[in-house]
DNA sequence: AGCACGCCGACT
DNA sequence: GTCGGCGTGCTC
């Protein structure tokens, strides 16, 4: 057998020795030593013996072979917390393709700088005692039938040691959270430790402030914003155990817990937990993971599953629970209505708001009543063409319009590149240049004309991009400042504002057609959750979609409030047309400065992919990516489908291999994204 | 972090 | 001529 070596870090909390040393494995150690295990090695010109941490395993010596050591023995001690997410940063790069370097420094905190503590995260949320004992009285709250079953199957399985995943399918306001806390209480109570996942934009300090009503010190909070001391901190606590529930984002599924018992996610489709960088991971995967290898519980929750989790409820590999009835007492969900904006047009009503939603917002306005207008993302961007010549103005860096702010400055999306409003055509030299497309800057002055005497907030990119911005944009409505909140997506998650009875959705689909093949998915969403908006409290709600193709079934899903016929036609789409979750899909992305090149060797990969797997796999591409050119960077994609996940493990594997002996791998940039 | 190597002042 | 100050740099 070939000599192997062991990559490893060395247990000395300091930065300058905070990397990978390589060390000979000797023979009588083979069997023991793999990723994770603790073990003793000489370490320094001393050769004093440390303990350090296996990160990795190659037969590789990356160093002079002459001067690498070899593995004293193995360190006493169990498996502790760092073993385990050892393991899950090998796992993570194998499955993602990412660098041991890259999974670690997702995986492992970044080690305290030396001095420099604050114990202020969750010490500065501390009230008076009394009141939070208050409030902790308050926030057990009895629950309903539907609610209980839910927690007495989870107590059972919990108990018996069944790790069946559940997925909880639960309408908006059904109280998924109360089931949530309910479960947590039970797996505290055995001793073992807690994850709460929480896409960022719904991590507000209300919700945490849910939590610490009814689990107080026990939890900590792990969110984007955190420094990296007060993120250290914050896992330390986890380490130490003094905190045995994490509240976050991705990055809380990295809690140190050395007996994790349950991991909760909500709002399980949101597409923040799809990691952006690499390794390029889905939190949902490597909850699934983590929860089966430390003999853990798995929990999702959403009012919309994603098409990927549902089917797998439906193939038995989660247990699927529905939340049918709202839980606050006498709040009944929204009424919806589809408004066709073409017979709008054709009726001569040209504005953008129709005379149905006209009608109800100033019915809303005279009874005093909150209302939200909710414009889609794409819908968002407004652009500016010349009608003499018909070119758009665009970004010199990027393959996009510049989108027009204030009327004033042109902006690409993509990089920041800005520019005045010219005022004559760039191409033609024409002066006649129109803005086209309606944003929500433009909806606001319309909403203004239209309604003069509304008090009227936005908001959006431009107006959140303060520091604190946001908080204090919802803060007003929630006050009552204004009667029509406008804004794009960021409106219309999780936040709950009792006294809106009307939401209206403006182009509703608009995002139905994006090249992607989830935009019908994630405008269900979308439509659903801005429906969810409306008659939060006491009053019934009405939410208006209004749509140029409303007899699309996206659309006629959404607003029929049917999750099941909305599943139904989106998977029989998804089987069509060989993607996930029918299919399983290999995205890969190349990107470059050099056009040329970039497109070169795109096409070598594939050709290579196809005379080593053409014969179990479904190419498609090299393609350019949606948005060809971001910041003079060109980027090309190829799609590999396959219904065997491993095997497109194999090929990312394959390709990888390959392209790290090329010449000209150090000039490009290879991205690899499974669904 | 710890330990060696290294290049200047005080001491046997 | 050498013992020791801690400044600089490396540790597989």
């Amino acid at each position: 057998m070939a000599v192997r070596y062991a990559s490893i870090i060395i247990d000395i909390s300091h930065e300058s020795v905070d990397r990978i040393f390589q060390y000979r494995i000797p023979e009588q150690l083979q069997e023991e030593v793999r990723v994770g295990s603790q073990v003793r090695v000489p370490f320094g010109s001393g050769n004093r013996s440390r303990k350090g941490y296996v990160v990795e395993i190659t037969e590789k010596a990356a160093f002079d072979e002459a001067r690498i050591k070899e593995v004293a023995g193995l360190a006493k001690g169990s498996v502790t917390a760092d073993t385990r997410l050892l393991e899950l940063a090998w796992w993570m790069k194998e499955r993602y393709g990412s660098t041991m370097h890259q999974a670690l420094k997702t995986v492992l905190p970044v080690k305290r700088k030396v001095k420099a503590r604050n114990k202020q995260v969750v010490k500065s949320m501390v009230e008076d005692e009394r009141v939070r004992e208050e409030k902790r009285k308050e926030s057990v709250i009895s629950l309903n039938q539907e609610q209980q079953q839910v927690v007495d199957a989870f107590r059972g399985d919990f108990d018996r040691g069944e790790q069946t995943p559940y997925l909880i399918h639960g309408i908006t306001g059904s109280g998924k959270t109360e089931v949530y806390m309910a479960m947590i209480d039970h797996v505290l109570a055995s001793g073992r430790q807690v994850i709460v996942l929480i896409p960022e934009i719904a991590l507000t300090f209300q919700t945490v402030m849910r939590f610490y009503a009814r689990f107080g010190e026990k939890i900590c909070v792990m969110h984007s914003r955190l420094s990296e001391g007060e993120r250290y901190d914050q896992f330390d606590r986890a380490r130490r155990g003094e905190a045995s529930i994490m509240i976050g984002a991705r990055s809380a599924l990295f809690a140190p817990f050395d007996r994790l018992g349950l991991i909760i996610m909500d709002e399980e489709h949101e597409g923040a937990y799809r990691s952006e960088g690499a390794p390029r991971y889905h939190a949902r995967e490597v909850a699934e993971h983590l929860a089966r290898t430390s003999g853990g519980f798995l929990v999702m929750g959403s009012a919309t599953p994603s098409v990927e989790a549902y089917s797998k409820a439906e193939a038995g590999i989660y247990r699927l629970f529905c939340l049918k009835r709202r839980a606050g007492a006498g709040s009944v969900p929204a009424s919806t209505e589809i408004v066709d904006m073409r017979r709008e047009m054709g009726e001569g009503n040209k504005s953008i708001f129709s005379r149905r939603l006209q009608e109800l917002i100033r019915d809303r306005l005279d009874k005093g009543e909150q209302m939200m207008l909710f414009m889609n993302r794409r819908g968002y961007s407004s652009f500016v063409s010349c009608r003499s010549c018909g070119n758009a103005i665009k970004c010199p860096h990027c393959d996009v319009s510049l989108t027009l702010h204030n009327n004033r400055r042109l902006t690409c999306h993509y990089c920041g590149y800005t520019i005045p409003l010219p005022g004559t055509c760039p191409s033609c030299g024409s002066e006649y240049l129109a803005g086209f497309g309606v944003g929500t800057q433009k909806i606001e002055e319309m909403a203004a004309r239209m309604f003069p005497g509304a008090r009227i907030l936005r908001m959006d990119l431009d107006t959140t991009s303060r520091k604190g911005g946001h908080e204090a944009i919802l803060a007003a409505f929630s006050r009552g400042d204004a009667d029509i909140l406008i804004g794009t997506q960021m409106i219309v998650k999780g936040h709950d504002f009792p006294g809106v009875t009307l939401v209206g959705i403006l182009a509703a689909d608009v995002s139905l057609y994006a090249p992607d093949f989830r935009c019908v998915e994630r405008t269900f969403q979308l439509l659903v959750q801005a429906a969810g908006r409306a008659g939060r409290g006491q009053r019934p709600g009405i939410a208006v979609i209004q749509a140029y193709i409303p007899e699309h079934y996206g659309i006629q899903a959404a607003a029929a409030q049917d999750y099941a016929a909305f599943y139904r036609q989106e998977m029989g789409y998804r089987k069509l047309m060989h993607y996930p979750p029918a299919n399983h899909m290999l995205g890969l992305q190349v990107s470059g400065r050099d056009e040329e090149l970039t497109s070169h060797m795109t096409d070598l990969i594939r050709d290579s992919v196809v005379r080593h797997f053409g014969s179990c796999l479904e190419v498609i591409g090299p393609v350019p990516a949606p948005v060809y050119k971001v910041n003079d960077i060109y980027r090309k994609i190829l799609y590999m489908k396959q219904e065997n996940y491993d095997i497109l493990i194999r090929i990312r594997k394959y390709i990888q291999d390959r392209w790290d002996e090329t010449e000209d791998c150090k000039k490009l940039t290879v991205q690899y994204d499974f669904s």
